[in-house]
DNA sequence: GTACAGGTTTACGTTAACGTTAATTACATT
DNA sequence: AATGTAATTAACGTTAACGTAAACCTGTAC
C-alpha cells in the first residue's frame, strides 16, 4: 500500500489484459458514464481508482446487473455517499437480485435431478445393447 | 393422475396467463423448434406434453440457457436412443452439462455471500445514521 | 347481424452490450 | 525511411428474444 500504488497508471491494453476484455468494452463503459480516466494528449490513461471502478464494473455484471443498473448505484454512490435513501435504493436492489438468484439455485437442483434420471436411463439401455438384447 | 389429466387441453393464451408470458413467447419457441403443438383448425392445441416442454424452456432460461441450448438439450432427450453411439454421446453431454451446473452452484453461493456482506454494511450504516451519527 | 374476445400469419422494430471495420495518429524499432 | 504496435474517433453491424402493428378469420353473446 505504498504511495506508488496509487500512482501507478494503466494503458487501455493493459486492463483490457488483466479482466480478459477488450479496450472496446473499456471504451464502452466510459461511453456509457461509467467511468472517467484523464488523458495523456488523446491517449486514456487509467489510475488504480479507475481500476476499481472496472473492478466494480465486472463484478455487477457477475452479479446480474445491468450496465444502467450498474451507473445507478455508482451515481447515487458518487452524489450521496451514506445517505439512508442511496443504501435503502440498494438494500432494495440486493433484495431482488437474491430473489432470481434463489429461484435459480431451486431450478438447478431440479434439472440436476432430471439429469441424474436421464443417466440413469441411458446406462440402462446401454447395458442392454451390451447384452446383447438389441430389439 | 387420471386418464383426463394427459388430455386437458390448452388455448394459447391459457399457458401464457399461467406462466405470465405473451402468446407471442410461445408462438416464437415453436418457431425456434422447441414445441410443435397440434391444432385444431388454424388454432393451436396444447396438451400436458406441450406444457412440461413450455415449463422446462422457462426454467432453462431461469438458468440461463440460450433458447438454442435448451433446444440442444430437447434434441438430444428426443433423439431415438437406440445406438450405443448416441447414448454415450449423450452421457457426455449431461456430463458436461452437470459439471455447468456444479459450478454455477458454486458461484451463485459466493454472490449470495456478497450480497449477505452488502447488506450488512447497509444496515450497519443505516443505523447508524439512525443513531444520528451523521458525518 | 354485429360486436367482441380470442386466435392466426407476416413482417418490421427494439434493446443491450458490445464486434467490427475504417481512417488516422504516434511512438519504437529495424 | 519503413515497419510494427498500440492508441484514437466515428459509425455501421450483430445477436437474442421477443414487442408491436397490420390485416385477417371465427366462434359465442347480445
Amino acid at each position: 500500500m505504498s504511495k506508488y500504488d496509487d500512482e501507478t497508471t494503466y494503458a487501455i491494453g493493459e486492463l483490457a489484459r488483466e479482466f480478459d476484455i477488450t479496450p472496446r468494452s473499456i471504451r464502452f463503459y466510459e461511453e456509457q458514464g461509467l467511468m472517467s480516466p484523464s488523458r495523456t494528449g488523446q491517449n486514456r490513461v487509467y489510475l488504480n481508482k479507475d481500476r476499481v471502478r472496472l473492478k466494480l464494473i465486472l463484478r455487477g455484471k457477475r452479479l446480474g446487473f445491468s450496465l444502467a443498473e450498474v451507473k445507478t448505484l455508482f451515481d447515487m454512490y458518487d452524489t450521496n455517499p451514506n445517505s439512508a435513501i442511496q443504501l435503502e435504493a440498494m438494500l432494495e436492489m440486493t433484495e431482488q437480485k437474491r430473489a432470481v438468484l434463489k429461484q435459480q439455485l431451486e431450478d438447478i437442483q431440479m434439472l440436476m435431478t432430471e439429469l441424474d434420471d436421464v443417466e440413469a436411463r441411458c446406462r440402462e439401455e446401454l447395458a442392454e445393447l451390451k447384452r446383447g438384447n438389441i430389439a
